[in-house]
RNA sequence: GCCCUCGUAGCUCAGCGGAUAGAGCACCGCCCUCCGGAGGCGGUGGCGCAGGUUCGAGUCCUGCCGAGGGCGCCA
């Protein structure tokens, strides 16, 4: 699909505009959009509206104007002018039955591929992946998803937290036990707590895991040996979180990347005088930003006794993706709290040239999981409920849905039981959080997001398994005689004018930086289904409506699963 | 105290400055005994409050109220 339906009504529309009104007139973007009501047409323009005054011409003269210079005649059926100035457009049956057995529906790639970076999950070393590492991998994995899809080059990078202070007394802690058993995966978690116990209540210890740090710095040999130790045993435990959420792709990038990067960041700022001494630490001013007494609040380039802080690498970082990777465009997924200090970095970075026009940085914020009762996600004793086992009862409950099913229909239970579960369970989780405005808080609920029923992955899952039943069921009796798809019934008319938008909710979500449209998207795909199976008996009728019927079940069947696909959802055969 | 985000139906959420604000769950009615019942059709019910900008505001701006998060040397 070379362009996006929206697209390509814009662009017809524009030239259209501005061949009557002169190529100077100033227009709406969007100039098109899909109308809320079928009543008004599939798709329509308000722009007669705006032109008015600028025009001074009243607003339906500019929109009989407009509808007769469109334009479309192709696409659309005359276009309908209404009061007080909008120009409808109706898609035509002809166009839309061959734009859908064209196929490639779910993107249209991009004219201008660009070098993209996503930096998402940012999981810490020696700590195992929690619930706040969620919503970063998912969100972050699916637009990485789109931005490939789209045709750009995409870097999915994993800023591990894999430096910094705390490895001092990690690794003070590391040669304490190593006389005794090695460490297990398990007890990464269980480490970090001792070793932290031990730093705050025993000196000479403290001493030692500061000692640590200056060599791991100075690139001691056994140091650095022992903390790659540790980075590879916790980025092990990781991986059987990825695993299981099938995020894959991620390029680790961690803090410690950055670190032969600093002084000269450090010394670029210096040089540019975007740093000064305040208070013993060296600190960057930025506009706009003031702390709870209302002075500058600053971003701490070097605290006081010398050491860089993580502001200092969110810099090297961002200057090393603009810089020498060449991104155009640099997402950070991560939590909204982190909101401040992102855009502090971000505009240290600007002002120090790291950053050209054309490049977008944006922060990709996103709220936080709530428990049902509404207060954020946590276990009874408080802590931050483990990655591994939020995704462990899920599949859980997934298998026992399974296995619930089967027995009501007196079916055994499928083969593949273990990956059934895996793909729903794990494909609920994905789909509860992404189908949501991910700037708000968001309640998990195991109970809806694992429903049949509404806006849920297995929803989706079904409608898809179902789909390709009846296409299994098809391909035993006559092959179709014909590809072509005839659009006669309303329900087909309605399922294909969806399917052919599916491009345009891929091309919001990259705009929006908002999976949440894909979601909707395929929601509203599945039930636009719904009815036409409802009204239109696909394998009991005859040809030639049985095989373009039975080419719109397959059409839809792609989508749902290539939309998916995008969220990171995978789809099953067989339920 | 300042900054950021959010506030839409009983509940969970959509809603790209455009026409009569939409789904799902729950509740009420009707229809379908189907190609795998994710049923289909209809109904009840809502934009926190007050101003402003605009031909037009749930959407933009200001103030207030409420919730959450952040606010100098941890990352």
């Amino acid at each position: 699909m070379p362009q996006t339906l929206l697209a390509l009504l814009d662009e017809r529309l524009r030239s259209a505009t501005q061949l009557a009104f002169g190529a100077d007139v100033e227009l709406p973007a969007p100039l098109v959009l899909p109308t809320r009501d079928p009543k008004h047409g599939d798709y329509s323009c308000a722009a007669a509206l705006s032109l008015a005054k600028a025009l001074k011409q009243p607003p339906m003269a500019i929109a009989e104007r407009l509808a007769a210079m469109a334009g479309l005649e192709d696409l659309c059926e005359p276009p309908v002018v209404t009061p007080p100035g909008f120009v409808n457009f109706r898609l035509r049956r002809e166009w839309l039955a061959v734009r859908v057995a064209e196929g490639d529906l779910v993107a249209a790639p991009t004219p201008t591929p660009e070098i993209a970076v996503v930096d998402y999950s940012s999981p810490n070393l020696a700590k195992e992946m929690h619930v706040g590492h969620l919503r970063s991998t998912i969100i972050g994995d699916s637009l990485a998803n789109v931005l490939a899809a789209l045709g750009h080059q995409v870097h999915r990078v994993n800023h591990v937290g894999d430096w910094g202070a705390q490895f001092g007394m990690l690794l003070a802690h590391l040669e304490e036990i190593r006389s005794g058993e090695n460490l297990g995966i398990r007890d990464v978690e269980a480490f970090y707590r001792e070793a932290n116990e031990r730093d705050k209540s025993d000196e000479a210890f403290h001493e030692l895991a500061r000692r640590r740090v200056v060599e791991l710095q100075a690139g001691d040999v056994a140091a650095r040996a022992a903390w790659a130790e540790l980075v590879d045993l916790t980025k092990r435990s990781n991986q059987v979180v990825y695993d299981a959420l099938g995020v894959g792709g991620l390029e680790d990038v961690g803090e410690s990347f950055y670190q032969p990067m600093l002084d000269e960041v450090v010394a670029d700022l210096e040089h540019q005088g975007l740093c000064v001494e305040d208070q013993g630490a060296k600190v960057a001013f930025v506009d706009g930003f003031t702390n709870r007494d209302g002075d500058p609040l600053p971003l701490i380039i070097q605290n006081r006794h010398g050491g860089y802080g993580y502001a200092v690498t969110d810099l090297a970082a961002l200057r090393y993706r603009a810089v020498e990777l060449g991104a155009k465009q640099v997402l950070y997924v991560v939590d909204a709290g982190q909101s401040q200090h992102l855009q502090m970095v971000f505009s240290v970075a600007r002002k120090a040239g790291w950053i050209a026009p054309g490049v977008t940085v944006r922060h990709v914020a996103f709220g936080l999981v709530l428990g049902e009762d509404g207060k954020r996600l946590r276990t009874r004793s408080g802590d931050n409920v483990k990655l591994a086992e939020l995704l462990g009862e899920a599949v859980d409950r997934a298998r026992q849905f399974v296995v619930n099913r089967a027995e009501e229909r007196s079916e055994a239970p499928p083969d593949d039981l273990d990956e059934v579960a895996r793909v729903i369970g794990v494909g609920a989780v994905k789909y509860a959080d992404l189908s949501q405005n991910r700037q708000s808080n968001y309640v998990f609920s195991f109970d809806r997001m694992l429903s049949l029923k509404g806006n849920t992955a297995p929803y989706l899952q079904y409608a898809y398994a179902r789909i390709r039943s009846i296409l299994r069921e098809a391909a035993k009796g006559q092959p179709p005689v014909d590809l072509a798809v005839a659009l006669d019934d309303d329900a087909e008319l309605a399922l294909a004018k969806t399917l052919v938008a599916t491009a345009d909710a891929v091309a919001r979500v990259f705009d929006e930086d908002e999976p949440n449209h894909l979601c909707a998207h395929l929601y509203e795909v599945a039930q636009v289904f719904s009815r036409f199976y409802e009204a239109c008996p696909v394998l009991r009728s005859d040809e030639p409506t049985r095989s373009s019927r039975l080419a719109l079940c397959d059409a839809t069947a792609g989508v749902l699963r290539d939309g998916l696909a995008l969220l990171g959802i995978d789809v099953l055969e067989r339920l």
